[in-house]
DNA sequence: ATAATTAAGTCAAATATAGTCAAAGTCAAT
DNA sequence: ATTGACTTTGACTATATTTGACTTAATTAT
């Protein structure tokens, strides 16, 4: 029995998935309603889900008329996907941060199940091994060289 | 009279036989209560038979809906090579050592160019900046930690 | 303007899982 | 009887989800 955030994350990505615009609004009452739970566990569901490093761009309003927008970012070229992830890897890299980074790029089909998985080995804390902060700042260094490299291949 | 261990073990590799699918998914407690013991026992019998050598990988995750799954996985043909390279790589890796072991695995066709980049760029020094000899520590469990997703790839 | 109403946001407690580690137990081979 | 490998157990830890009380913001009514 999967537990509901997973329900509403699958949910609101399938009404994105068949929406007209890269974006949709939602009421955050209305969908709390629809699933039988508490609102604030929507903005749980964004917040663990629907982050930047996702992929994802959320905007809201309160008050009558109150909105919740989720926005997919998409980029025109692979390398743009790139430079976006890269400029948010400056600031040192949780391995959470990795994940979600990674799952992306295979989303965007920019890089293959094979390397996705490289990718997280490499980057994985018991492969690191090293104290806090060296190791977030070490892991952002590995995950930049790596989507630099993938940003400018030469082709072959 | 085998132990319990033995009989979980058992248990699982049935489920796993009979499943659809070449993974299953459990439920810690559940399986704990079915056999009468302490939820870690089931961690124990993981641990020591669902090993990546023995030809498993086991993902999990906490909290609300929570799961262990436990998935076959195949070796891959060039399995021996990797062996062999990861064993040699126990004692540390200079990044000339990376750069052979790179060459290698690409002329005997286990990684693609791109995938030989990618790891380069990963134990590359001025990617690492740590200093010797923690440097040459990581970059050989970064190393190892690539060859061995190598080895042991997913059938998925 | 001000108050009332309508939404969404925040945060921490409660709950639900799984993981770790070391002490204690078991058993077969000396 | 001793040793050592393997197993069992449980206290403690870590993490993810769920819930609800309280806060903030925008709009609407007076």
């Amino acid at each position: 029995m999967r537990n509901i955030s997973d329900i509403i994350e699958g949910y609101l990505k399938g009404v994105i998935e068949v929406s007209e615009r890269d974006y949709i609004e939602i009421k955050r009452n209305e969908v709390a309603e629809k699933f039988q739970c508490v609102p604030s566990q929507i903005n749980y569901v964004i917040n663990t889900r629907f982050t930047a490093d996702r992929g994802y761009l959320v905007e809201s309003k309160r008050g009558g008329g109150g909105y919740i927008r989720i926005k997919r970012i998409r980029h025109h070229t692979k390398s743009d996907v790139l430079s976006d992830i890269i400029e948010r890897l400056e600031h040192g890299a949780s391995q959470s941060m990795a994940e979600d980074i990674v799952f992306r790029l295979l989303n965007e089909e920019i890089i293959s199940k094979r390397e996705a998985k490289l990718i997280l080995s490499a980057s994985d804390r018991t492969t690191l091994l090293l104290p806090l902060p060296t190791r977030d700042d070490v892991r952002a260094r590995i995950l930049i060289a790596m989507l630099f490299t993938l940003k400018y291949q030469s082709s072959i």
